[in-house]
DNA sequence: GTACGACTTCAAGTACGCTTGAAGTCAAGA
DNA sequence: TCTTGACTTCAAGCGTACTTGAAGTCGTAC
């Protein structure tokens, strides 16, 4: 499979394939007279780095789960460690988000004209 | 006030209060000998500026949010406006962010050592 | 008068996740 | 053979919100 077809499969751009390879969150592929080729294994990867995405992690992070050196990558505990902190960061995430709504909610309350004067918020 | 005054009146780098005059958050401040002038209203401006970011605004949209030139602005209509859709755009948010925690749990709650091989991401 | 800190402008750098462009190579179809 | 489209590398650009650096000016204290 070349770059084309593993895009296609992904739903990805090629440049996108040739960026996650660059900053090594795919492995350096074969080449093939100067052509990158795949397998079917990189669809997979694909697919959890998709996964990770859109759970979250920054690519940085996707690559520390995907990293396979540590021992603790051979037993699952790495990447569940990760996605630990990832459900705290969440948590936290979603707190600040509900601040913001208070935030704008006891705005919306006041009958103020001007923001600069909004007595919520100059004080 | 001189820009160092100003800037720690609001708790903000000088370089910040320079930027947010080029960006235009700030109207262009009177020089005196070349430097920036400023009044007791501009930190009223730049608490405003740092309520609408802590409500999840960007510096553009803070930009409209104070923007006075529009016949809404005398109204107040302007501003809540913006604040309404701030709000939809917030829940969504949070939406996005419980789909992120039920696939991280979800994915926690599997047995897999390997997450390309973990039937819940690759199936 | 000189040292010092705070100021000035302008340009470039940072992080993140890509995309875009230039210039060239390769394989398949007409 | 020639065209076409997909590929290659390398470098630079985008948006957001700033920060940093260079080179120079200003005001105050000594």
């Amino acid at each position: 499979m070349i770059i084309g077809e593993l895009a296609r499969l992904a739903g990805l751009a090629t440049s996108t394939v040739r960026y996650y390879e660059e900053i090594g969150l795919l492995p350096r592929a074969a080449r093939a007279s100067g052509r990158r080729v795949y397998g079917y294994e990189t669809v997979n990867r694909l697919t959890v780095i998709a996964f990770a995405k859109q759970a979250g992690f920054t690519l940085a992070e996707v690559r520390q789960l995907l990293d396979g050196s540590a021992s603790e990558s051979r037993t699952g505990v790495r990447w569940r460690k990760l996605a630990a902190a990832k459900l705290v960061e969440l948590e936290a995430l979603e707190a600040q988000i509900g601040t913001m709504t208070s935030l704008l909610k006891e705005a919306l309350r006041c009958g103020c004209v001007d923001l600069e004067l909004c007595g919520k918020i100059v004080k």
